[in-house]
DNA sequence: TCTGGGGTCCTAGGACCC
DNA sequence: TCTGGGGTCCTAGGACCC
């Protein structure tokens, strides 16, 4: 290591990864409006997982309902989620970065993660990070650089698509100072909100708030971690330490809305026992229930309970999500159901 | 014709014990 | 008879992310 050698962060991010992982098995739909989501029927109930670019052009977001999707562009490509293949592919792009020389890699989710790596040419770097993952994947990523987690993420922002870009602790204020605090990583609409109200409105803002109005609104720990978050500080490492899961949950929107309570008994047993197969794959016993329950059309519950005991007992989990749905009352229609169940921790716990 | 499915983490407040 | 403070456990629910 050269003595001008510094650690950087580098935020690998794939461009429109579940769209670029269907074009590439299918390479006729290459230049096309391609939509991925739920069962790939777009008159169904369900949401955009990913739009291409192609998509995006006539306003196709994620998250967005796939009729709605279908109304901005009735000629789009609709395709169904299909996970294996995408965890497939985010494998060979995981083994890629951590066949860096000198990288730690942590893993964020399918199609990003962070990189740790001490060089004195970061961007030479992700170039290099960028062909080799086009190279071993067919797949196009941007890389955000920092000297910050946060910093690093959102540099990714700017660098989309296919590009680099760098923040670091010099020329954050100078792009990030201006924009909305919704732009942070961690800031959604609810606390964007209240800073509003706090006259807070950009990251500069942000930045020149006093600390201690921060802590009287967000409490002791969340104050302080705004504050930071507006200066972009972060982590300074890559912490590489293997995902360990807290929790299984399966949810399912109902294409026509559940009103009998022996469909709604039955919906919570098939829950149930998915559930339970997802824990006894981890071998880890469900300590604790929760149920995620929306009634048609918009109310949103969510309801917990500890059990007496750690169990397996998919019957058990399914009495006990039906207890939590009767506890919420009254009867209304049912168009989604989840149910999660917690698991028992690992011996040692969760770590740091 | 409205709003998926997979998660994580934090806080408020009640119950209970000492 | 009235009142307090610390600690722990639990539930309910909010908020955010990909």
């Amino acid at each position: 290591m050269a003595d001008d050698d510094r650690p950087w962060i580098l935020h690998v991010d794939l461009d429109q990864f579940l769209a670029a992982v269907e074009v590439l098995r299918h390479p006729e739909l290459a230049g096309l409006p391609v939509v991925v989501g739920g069962r790939g029927d777009p008159t169904e109930r369900a949401v955009v997982s990913t739009a291409s670019y192609e998509a995006r052009a006539f306003g196709i977001r994620s998250g967005m309902p796939l009729r709605t999707a279908l109304k901005r562009c009735p000629d789009a490509v609709f395709l169904p989620v299909d996970r294996p293949v995408y965890e497939a592919a985010s494998e060979q792009v995981m083994a890629t970065l951590r066949a860096v020389p000198g990288a730690t890699v942590q893993v964020l989710g399918w199609d990003e993660a962070f990189v740790g790596v001490a060089t004195d040419d970061p961007e030479q770097l992700a170039r290099r990070i960028q062909a080799d993952v086009l190279a071993a994947t067919g797949l196009h990523c941007s890389v955000g650089i920092g000297d910050t987690t946060t910093r690093a993420k959102i540099a990714t922002d700017f660098g989309k698509p296919r590009g680099t870009f760098t923040l670091t602790r010099d020329t954050w204020m100078e792009f990030m100072g201006p924009r909305p605090t919704r732009a942070l990583w961690g800031v959604g609409p609810r606390v964007a909100a209240r800073l509003e109200r706090l006259g807070i409105g950009t990251v500069a803002d942000l930045v020149h708030a006093d600390e201690q109005v921060l802590v009287a609104e967000f409490g002791p720990t969340m104050g302080p971690h705004y504050a930071r978050l507006g200066r972009g500080g972060g982590h300074t490492l890559v912490d590489p330490t293997p995902w360990v899961p807290r929790a299984h949950g399966r949810e399912t929107t109902y294409q026509h809305d559940l009103v009998e309570r022996d469909e709604v008994v039955e919906a919570l047993r098939v829950l149930a026992v998915q559930v339970v197969d997802d824990l006894r794959a981890e071998d880890r016993p469900c300590q604790r229930v929760h149920l995620k329950v929306r009634f048609a059309p918009f109310f949103t519950s969510n309801r917990s309970r500890k059990l007496p005991e750690p169990t397996y007992d998919a019957d058990l989990i399914a009495a006990t999500a039906l207890e939590l749905l009767d506890g919420l009352g009254d009867g209304r229609p049912i168009r989604l159901l989840g149910v999660r169940g917690e698991m028992v921790p690992p011996e040692g716990g969760y770590g740091v």
